[in-house]
RNA sequence: UGGGGCGUCGCCAAGUGGUAAGGCACCAGACUUUGGAUCUGGCACUCGGAGGUUCGAAUCCUCCCGCCCCAACCA
């Protein structure tokens, strides 16, 4: 794991169990988790989440973090699955080290804890149809019926669940199932199946079997086998955990390990403006809505490397999101800034013009070519090195930098109007040439002024704007792909015409006629760079050829500009922020209960030791008395805490009198 | 509706009987050769609601409300 991996993690409800557990001494002090994916999709940034978790605390508590494919179902499971989700692990910067495993490995073993349920009379072999099955089992309201055939002897379920596995029934003619309760309130634990007859070639073991564990089953046994300590999976499997208590409990003498894991769940990730169901996502890439499981505008592990995300930022962002129990959405302007702060004090600055616009600079000689001084870093980066940049006659500049009638608030080039280019020296613009066809702006002529090379006036002037630029003979042509967010609206799973209606159609912009300065193709720079007053780029590799370079844009840079812009088109000025006016809401403390008679003759007989400390903690404490004063009563707990704690052992004092008298002296002098 | 969970700022999230942390977002200002970064300040008199217990409640008790999950031979 890289050494930016963060080092203090956050307290959670997690990390806090772990600790009790391991000072309790359960599992001889030994912390092992895993990360249980099924081979059926790729890796998102949901799963990001628990492989930071479960690495993470072995990481934190000296354990280990096994990688284990869940491949219970042949049916959706595949090879390329399985090497995406290595890929994204290591990528993430994780190491299994030996710890790799498949379920699928397992089913000699699953097998005989089956057969040791039927001997103990805890699994039996149904014969009903799956139709009749979901028909006995009940509903929500209503208890389940038993099958008829939940007596069969031990005898007759082992000779039947040999023969099940020697192939002789065919698929779906029975099933085992766990004997528990069909009336039991958690439907979950309504004879729970275990194994079913499904003739599917399996990617990793082929044709060896024609009988296939269930979730339910394989999953507790896979993490008992494995000697995992703390079996952490999400919300939706809340239910499923008393299944996962009754087998681990139920076969406590067959396990390996003398204590069993447990299940803790906690809350899956959601993010806006995206999807993180893997059955949504495969509908995204079957419906060629997206150009593949690595499309760079997908959260999936692949997709946000091709887009450019660091994996530290990731990681980042993973501990920054907390873990807990309740369901929530975290807002990708979170992901965003974790990735500017990674890149921001480490990436060198280019210059790279997007949408050229030409510019002809009038008084600069033709043919006259200087080399300027550039640093790689802004003054706040404390990170030497700087290039030199091509300055000329034509160069071009951002189309956005330029507005014949500037809006108010606008820093940048107009006509009449001086800027600085960066780097290099100030222009002004003298004159617009258009297309007379289209009234487009094809080119701007400008001046500059000599005594400004640099970027600084000698006499002090000063400009409004600074412009990012490039000379048009020597800067190379680049293509740069724009990604914004994937769908228009925070909440795309909860549409109801589906999210298909609210796919942004501007979330891929591509971009072939950008122009970058000559010493940025320089692939020692690295692969990430930031484009002044533009974002953070990524040098893809997979759509970069030696002659044709493309740039993924990772994150744009914060736009206060374009915010303000936003503020005063209409329609954004249009929904009235509806002001909440909550009235104040009468927080007049109730007035403390009179004190009896006999507490008063207390209070004077206490109050020689008491008026001591009370005024002691007054003293000690100016600034909440003087919070006190000001109106922030809720103080005066704090100050009798205070006070309780120096009149000696708990009970001494009365907490009333105390009050008392605190309030008496806060009020008085 | 039976069961299992969860409700603390726009979004995350600490806090578990004694002053409602922090981050993102947002707002204002300073600084600035990136409208970036940085810095400063502002952002919950109150914790889903109502009662109760207590000197003192987001924390304990009671009732209520809302949201999520469970009736695949998926995981």
């Amino acid at each position: 794991m890289s050494e930016t991996a963060p080092s203090t993690p956050g307290r959670d409800f997690i990390r806090d169990m772990v600790e009790r557990d391991l000072a309790a001494g359960r599992h001889g002090g030994r912390v092992v988790t895993r990360f249980p994916p099924e081979p059926n999709g790729y890796l998102h940034i949901g799963h990001a989440k628990s492989i930071c978790l479960n690495f993470g605390l072995a990481l934190e508590y000296g354990g280990t973090c096994h990688l284990r494919l869940d491949d219970t179902n042949p049916e959706t499971e595949e090879q390329e699955y399985v090497e995406a989700i290595q890929a994204g692990v290591r990528w993430l910067g994780f190491d299994w080290g030996e710890n790799f495993f498949h379920a699928s490995d397992y089913f000699e073993r699953l097998f005989d804890f089956a057969v040791e349920l039927i001997r103990r009379d805890k699994a039996y072999v149904d014969s009903l149809n799956e139709d009749e099955i979901r028909d006995y089992r009940g509903t929500v309201t209503e208890p389940g019926r038993n099958s008829p055939y939940r007596d069969r002897t031990v005898a007759e379920n082992l000779d039947l669940f040999h023969r099940m596995r020697a192939g002789e029934f065919a698929d779906g003619a029975h099933v085992l199932r766990a004997k528990i309760d069909m009336s039991s309130p958690n439907m979950k634990m309504r004879d729970p199946l275990l194994y079913r007859i499904k003739r599917a070639t399996h990617y990793h073991r082929g044709d060896a079997w024609c009988i296939y564990p269930f979730y339910d089953f394989a999953h507790p046994l896979s993490d008992a086998i494995e000697g995992i300590t703390h079996s952490l999976c999400t919300l939706e499997f809340e239910n499923n955990r008393e299944i996962y208590d009754w087998l681990v409990d139920a076969l406590v003498e067959s396990l390996p390990f003398p204590d069993p894991p447990r299940q803790t769940e906690f809350a899956r990730l959601n993010l806006t403006y995206t999807l993180m169901s893997k059955r949504k996502l495969l509908e995204l890439v079957e419906r060629r809505l997206v150009a593949g499981w690595d499309d760079p505008r997908l959260p999936t592990l692949a997709g946000l490397r091709r887009r450019g995300f660091t994996p530290e930022a990731i990681r980042d962002f993973c501990e920054r999101i907390g873990v807990a129990k309740a369901n929530s959405t975290v807002d990708v302007t979170l992901l965003e800034h974790c990735q500017r702060e990674d890149l921001n004090p480490q990436v060198p600055r280019v210059l790279c013009v997007l949408r050229p616009l030409k510019l002809v600079i009038e008084n600069y000689p033709e043919g006259q070519v200087e080399e300027l001084d550039a640093p790689f870093y802004p003054h706040d980066v404390p990170k030497e090195g700087s290039r030199k940049v091509p300055f000329s006659r034509v160069l071009y500049i951002e189309r956005d930098d330029f507005a014949e009638n500037p809006p108010k608030g606008f820093h940048r080039l107009s006509p009449g109007r001086e800027v600085r280019l960066r780097y290099a020296y100030f222009i002004r613009c003298e004159s617009i040439v258009k297309d007379p066809a289209t009234d487009e702006i094809v080119e701007l002529r400008c001046t500059y002024d000599p005594a400004t090379r640099g970027g600084s006036a000698p006499d002090g002037r000063k400009v409004p704007g600074t412009l990012h630029w490039v000379s048009a003979e020597h800067s190379v042509p680049v293509e740069v792909r724009l990604y914004d967010r994937l769908f228009k609206v925070e909440r795309p799973d909860l549409e109801e015409g589906g999210f298909e209606s609210v796919l942004n159609p501007g979330s891929l912009e591509t971009l072939t006629a950008s122009r970058l300065e000559p010493a940025a193709v320089d692939p020692s720079l690295g692969d990430r760079l930031q484009f002044e007053r533009q974002g953070y780029f990524y040098r893809a590799p997979v759509d970069s050829t030696s002659g044709h370079l493309v740039f993924n844009r990772i994150v744009p840079l914060r736009d206060s500009w374009a915010q303000e812009v936003q503020k005063q088109s209409p329609a954004a000025a249009a929904p009235a922020p509806a002001q909440k006016a909550k009235p104040p809401k009468e927080t007049e403390a109730k007035p403390l209960e009179p004190l009896t008679a006999e507490e008063q003759e207390q209070l004077e007989q206490i109050r020689p030791t008491l008026l001591p400390i009370v005024q002691g903690v007054l003293a000690a404490h100016p600034t909440e008395v003087e919070r006190y004063r000001s109106g922030k009563t809720g103080i005066l707990g704090f100050l009798v805490a205070q006070v309780m704690k120096q009149a000696g052992p708990a009970g001494k004092a009365n907490p009333k009198l105390v009050n008392v008298l605190l309030t008496e002296k806060l009020s008085g002098s």
